[in-house]
DNA sequence: AATGAATGAGGATTCATTCAT
DNA sequence: GATGAATGAATCCTCATTCAT
């Protein structure tokens, strides 16, 4: 019988270090003979595991995918005030987006955009949104509660207003990245939190 | 007697064509071939004008820098109140944005990042990243400005809240270039800007 | 003005220099860098000439039909009775084989049948297997005119022995080419003649 | 206590599958893994039969050796006059050939010619042209016999007409395999036969 | 100035073969 | 005996860049 591997466990790992090259040095310009190299294995070796680049990308949605929903599972959970559940929310967003340096938008940035585009990569393009969507669907939810509980103004519009919170992390998140402000992501989130929803509460 | 052309017209039209390929697929996935068709002119005649591919990016870095220079000149010529110089230069910036399908942070994005990086390299990073610092110190002045008029509350941190201001902008529009929400980029900014200003104001 | 090259003759010769090496090695053994060094140039350069390897074999395809075609005009042209017109036909194609050391049955075995073929494969069959018809339905009219006058027996089948001509053809020559009996492959062609016509005859 | 595998067993199964798929596909386009595929084992598992995929070509070439010498032998043993024998021994021939969907000349373009080439490809090259051979000069002894008997015209030229014969019946074969003319592979071998048979008496 | 032919390094991918289990 | 994970050489192809015209 041949080595024993764990075939799933491989692939995440594998896919971590890719995403430490892609995120870094984009996901064009990384190499499969560096990632092989990431991860300790010979180049065609990856193939075993993914049957292509593009499929190590896809990869790394689908754990962001369930990573994502782990966590909203978990806060839907914990019957908390939907204004500590959306802080909850983003402020864990965020701190992943800074653990594996990388963000959803990232994703999209990476995705060729073939003319037609291949199944794989609308399905990807699918994936990454289809999490977008649900993401501030939800933002949408806890808001709406809020208004209810009196928590935030009558005025608030809950749809615009989860867009700009979720663009507002990502935003923070990628000038953070590149060496600009803020230098300290989660003071720079807490800050604009604590305006943001200031102002909604007004 | 040689054709006449002029040059820095010509190195104008040529990394305008490159920054609409680069936005659309990205630098790396963008040839050489393609921007010289989308000029309509030979592949070989772009080395003409750039020293290379990522030379034509410093053109575009270059070209955002003067713009920007020329309105935030405009607007403190203008002698409005603070409040309305950060509500017209953070939608006059995405407009820009919206117009040319790019923002800065693409550029980073295009950026390669050799290990160790080249000189060309460094000073494109260092000129997107004072180009960056300058407009958050801009806006910090404003705040600054706004808070002794007591537009804005004694509370806010300035250079957070600049940071956090363009990290919003950055963020709404990454999303809307992505089809995701806000599908109105304007409205969204907008509505991002009632809500934090006013979280300013309390 | 770049160095000027007469492109369709680059393609030509290209192809003649591939022919030759497909036709030793098979198509799938001979690597596109064999290609350009035998044409003496280098590996890339191929591609300004041909989308692919396989667009190579097409153009193989394409000149193999445009020999075929001139020579039977030319031999329509020449009013001579069926029975000359056949052999001749047949002498003739014979020895462009041998000259070029290919044939139509080797082009269909090196045309890759995936599953589904692709628009080019079915394209290149459709290509040859047009060429092969059109022959067999060439000889067919020749041996209905020589049955009409009296060269033939009544009793011949024109379909069947049009394809008995083609494919005994075709066969003397690979048996050749691999070194097999007939040594003389022209000799051998005509014996085949002498006693296949004298068949008809009887 | 070991598995008991009946080597000699296997290897005719692996190699009458790999004679599938290199038939349908060529050598070169077939993998390793797709022949194990085809036999339901594992890939690695190949080279515990075979030292190699060319290998597996050996077993094949000697396999039809050994089928048609049986073939031969049973023919020389059914005391029929020579044209009964040619028009079996080949009727046969090309009956094996549809069955398998192979024929020598095809192994023969399944090996690589490789300068040098390898002792391996030597001998097998060496065994098809051996096993061509003593085809061809089995045939010409009935020719030879027939010409005695005043079956065939004392005109007739043995060695040539051999090859003939062999050569059209590769021909039929193949073109019949590629879907061209003729459809039906055993009338139109039969029709041959009658012609060529009755140009040989005349 | 402009062209586009030529180059060759580099990338993704395939696959025969080996070998630890 | 059997397995399939691992390897790395080799393949097709792309493309930034150079340069003769």
């Amino acid at each position: 019988m041949p080595k024993i591997v764990d075939k799933p466990q491989r692939r995440r790992d594998i896919a971590q270090a890719a995403l430490a090259l892609f995120s870094s040095k984009g996901f064009a310009r990384t190499s499969v003979r560096e990632i092989a190299e990431a991860c300790g294995m010979a180049k065609g070796s990856i193939y075993d595991y993914f049957a292509s680049k593009e499929d190590v990308l896809g990869e790394l949605v689908a754990m962001a995918l369930r990573d994502w929903q782990d966590e909203v599972e978990r806060l839907k959970a914990s019957a908390q005030p939907p204004d500590r559940l959306i802080r909850e929310l983003l402020a864990t967003t965020v701190h992943r987006m800074a653990d594996r340096n990388s963000s959803l938008l990232m994703f999209f940035a990476f995705l060729r955009r073939d003319d037609p585009p291949s199944p794989q990569q609308r399905e990807l393009l699918a994936s990454i949104q289809a999490l977008s969507t649900e993401t501030t669907i939800t933002l949408e939810t806890w808001l709406i509660d809020g208004m209810n509980r009196r928590i935030f103004s009558s005025a608030i519009r809950p749809a615009q207003d989860a867009a700009v919170l979720m663009g507002a992390v990502d935003g923070l998140f990628l000038r953070h990245r590149q060496g600009l402000e803020p230098r300290n992501l989660s003071q720079g989130l807490h800050r604009f939190l604590d305006v943001f929803l200031e102002g909604l509460a007004a």
